[in-house]
This record gives C-alpha cells, sequence and structure tokens, in this order.
DNA sequence: GTGTCTATTGACGCAGTGTCAATAACGGAG
DNA sequence: CTCCGTTATTGACACTGCGTCAATAGACAC
C-alpha cells in the first residue's frame, strides 16, 4: 500500500511529524503573517498561531521566546527596506537645491508608502506591540523609528545650512514630528484588513506636508 | 483611648473600611492617575491600583468593569478640552485671512500642548490602552480623534473654498495626517514620566508644519 | 440593642503563559 | 533491514492575572 501525504496533512492518528528547526521556525514565521493580515494584534495567542502549523502549543517555545520576539522577528528585513528606499533623499547633497530636493523626497514617499502597503499588517502589528512589550519598544521606536529620526534630522540639518530650507527650522524637532506623522498616517492607511484608501490622496497629502514644511518659504 | 486615623490609614487588624461608592471610585480613579504618571500602562495590574486605595482586589469591579472601562473613565473631560481650547480655530471664519488664520491656529496649538503638558501620562496611557482593547480603541480612535479629525478637515475644507489654502488639498487627508502628527509628537513629548523636551520647540514646530502645509504656498 | 442594607472580600474557576521530563520520529552505522 | 543516538515534539504542570459570587461585616435607622 502506498499513502500519500501532502505538506501540512496530518497522518494517521497518533503519529507525529517531525521537520528540520529551520523548515518549523519560517513555518511560524509564515503562520503568524498570516494570522495578522485577518486578525490584530491583540488577538494574537500564541495557540492560534501554531494552530496554522500543525505543530502543538509547546512547540512554540522551542524556537521562539514569546510572541513579542516573534513579531520583532517579522520586522527584520523590513526595516532595512525603509531606510534603503529614502537613501537618495537621506544621504543625498542639498547643493541639489529646492525642486531637486522636493523631487527626490517624493520618491523616497512613494517607497514608503509602498512598503507600509506591502507590510502594513506586520507593521501595525510591531507598532501595537510596542506598547505592550518593553524590548519590542526598544527595537521598533528607539531602533527604527528614532534611527530615521535621526537619519532625516542630520538631512534637514543640512538643508538648513545649504539655505535651501529656512534657518528656524529645528531639525531633530521637525524629524520627529514628520517621522511620526508617516509612521501613523500609513498603518492607519494600510495597516488594517478592511480599509484601503485612495493611493494618490495619501502620497499627495504626505508629500505636500513634507515638503511644504521643509521647501516651503518660512511663511 | 483615642484612636485618630487619617484618610488611607490602616486600622486595627482584621477590620474593614467603609466608604461611600461615590468616593470609592474616585479614589480608584485617583490611584489610577497616579500609577500612570508613574508606570506605563501595559503595567497597570487591577490588582496595582487597589493596593494604592486601601481595598481589595476584588472591590474593583463594584465600580469598573475592567481596567479599559478605567482608563476610558479617565479620558472624560480630557477629550472634551481638546476641542474647548481649538474652538475658536475649528469653527473660525476663514474670511479672517491667512496672517489672522495662521494666529488662531497657532492659539489652538498652544492650548493643545498644554493639555497634553497636563495630561500626558493619561492620554499615553488612552492611546496604549487602544491597542489592547476594542472598545477603548472605539473611544479614542473613533470617538476622539477621529472626530477631531473630522472637525479638522470642516474648516481646512472652508479655507480652502475661501482661497485661503491651495485648492489640491485633500481637507480629510490632510486634517487625519496633521491630528496623528499632533497626537503622536506630543504624547512622545509628554507623555512620559523623564523626558520632557523643550517646549517652545516643540510649540515652534507643531506650529511650523501646521502653517506651512496649509496657509504656506502651494509650491 | 436590634435589624436592614450594602460595601467589601475570600475563595473559586478560567484563560493564557512558559517549562520540563518523557516520548517518538528521523538518520546514520553496521 | 535493524539497531541506536540525537533531538523535535508534546502532555502535564505551576503560575499570573482576571472576573464572579456567596458570605461577611460596617454603617445607619429605629
Amino acid at each position: 500500500m502506498f499513502v500519500v501525504r501532502r505538506e501540512g496533512e496530518s497522518r494517521d492518528e497518533g503519529t507525529r511529524r517531525r521537520r528540520r528547526p529551520e523548515e518549523a521556525e519560517r513555518a511560524i514565521l509564515a503562520a503568524a503573517r498570516s494570522f495578522l493580515s485577518e486578525h490584530p494584534f491583540r488577538e494574537m495567542k500564541v495557540e492560534s498561531v501554531m494552530a496554522r502549523t500543525g505543530l502543538s502549543r509547546p512547540a512554540f517555545y522551542a524556537y521562539f521566546k514569546d510572541r513579542y520576539e516573534l513579531v520583532t522577528r517579522l520586522l527584520e528585513g523590513i526595516g532595512g527596506l525603509l531606510f534603503a528606499v529614502d537613501r537618495r533623499w537621506l544621504v543625498g547633497d542639498p547643493g541639489m537645491g529646492r525642486e531637486e530636493s522636493a523631487a527626490v523626497l517624493r520618491d523616497a514617499l512613494r517607497g514608503g508608502a509602498e512598503t507600509f502597503e506591502r507590510y502594513g499588517s506586520v507593521l501595525r502589528a510591531i507598532s501595537d506591540a510596542a506598547s505592550y512589550d518593553e524590548r519590542v519598544e526598544e527595537v521598533y521606536r528607539f531602533g527604527l523609528i528614532e534611527r530615521l529620526t535621526v537619519a532625516v534630522a542630520a538631512r534637514i540639518a543640512r538643508d538648513v545650512e545649504a539655505g535651501v530650507s529656512p534657518p528656524d527650522l529645528v531639525p531633530q524637532e521637525t524629524a520627529r514630528a514628520l517621522v511620526f506623522m508617516t509612521e501613523r498616517y500609513l498603518i492607519d492607511a494600510y495597516g488594517r484588513p478592511q480599509g484601503r484608501r485612495a493611493r494618490d490622496e495619501i502620497l499627495q497629502t504626505l508629500e505636500r506636508v513634507w515638503i511644504n514644511t521643509l521647501y516651503g518659504g518660512s511663511c
């Protein structure tokens, strides 16, 4: 007799299935992503993630310390993306002048928005988890958001220095305000299963706030 | 013999203390405020709040359904303040022109910042709790933040109509972005026990973003 | 003093967590 | 094909914090 088994299919009663550790870990991460695309972080119990893997709840703890470590692992890679898409503007030379600076910034914002469009549910989960757990807060708020803020502040400082942006701008504070706005606004737009709003209006609005603040008149 | 008892002092072994329901409720609310001025919401257990009242943990449930109802009650009153201080700008007539609109907006932002300076720890707790509990999310995100957004959007729409703000502004989206920014930025600045930053820089930054976005050129 | 009302609490069951010793699937050696 | 060591997996346990309820005991009226 031959018994054909497909991936994830349960076996005859009373038998287990054994995977390579790396494979199980990836399965758990995938299960978490899948769960978060349907439910908010507050509903993510270890049990409900493991139900999507065919493994038991205790197996989870062989791979992750707790669900906070799990979401932290989901952030890996995504965080880097946010820097990557912004790099051209972040490290750019303000010598290019207002018009070109604004154009490059526009590209960076478009890239950021695309990242949120793709990974919105995970980013929303991390942002939520940051208020649940000190270590997630460390990684997200201080490791990612704050690092982005510092990079943006440095660029703003150079713009002020070059006379492209008005001199009464406080780079560190302005950067913080703009980064916070972008984070919250994009999570709101793309972080929920249901309500995805008009892409053009979202980008147009972000561009307007950033560009008028940095490259508008001193009014 | 006379025994002098001060408020909150424990009595002889084995005796209880009985208060008027209203008094007990106020004591619990005060204990929660006090706790939140020292610890983040994630550490607020029913037990640790009740420890500050001299009452037992189960007594809590005679007054509140759970800790989420507790923080919701803490928001009452504060939410109204945020509307009150912004009222002059929110209901104002854009016929006054850019300069005066900007001046009134500046006042509104100052008022909002003062509210956060005073109630920062509670507002931070509510904002955190909103990701823990659906009902808090309802009250805070949709009841307060969204209502503010709608009011701001209405004012922006009038500004656009009057030609005070540029015509390519999307009122609803712009309002959302600005309100989110202000909320997160002020919670960051005033919501933690430790780090209160320079008041002037904070206000100057908020003003700049709002005013350049709404009353700056169309750039 | 006696009785009534109700604020208060000890004790319970529950949900979800994190751990560990025992189990059994896999893979290599013979 | 069989044996055997490694280790992925899990049943069962203890623990934390929650929400409930019947029983207890202050306060006040008479």
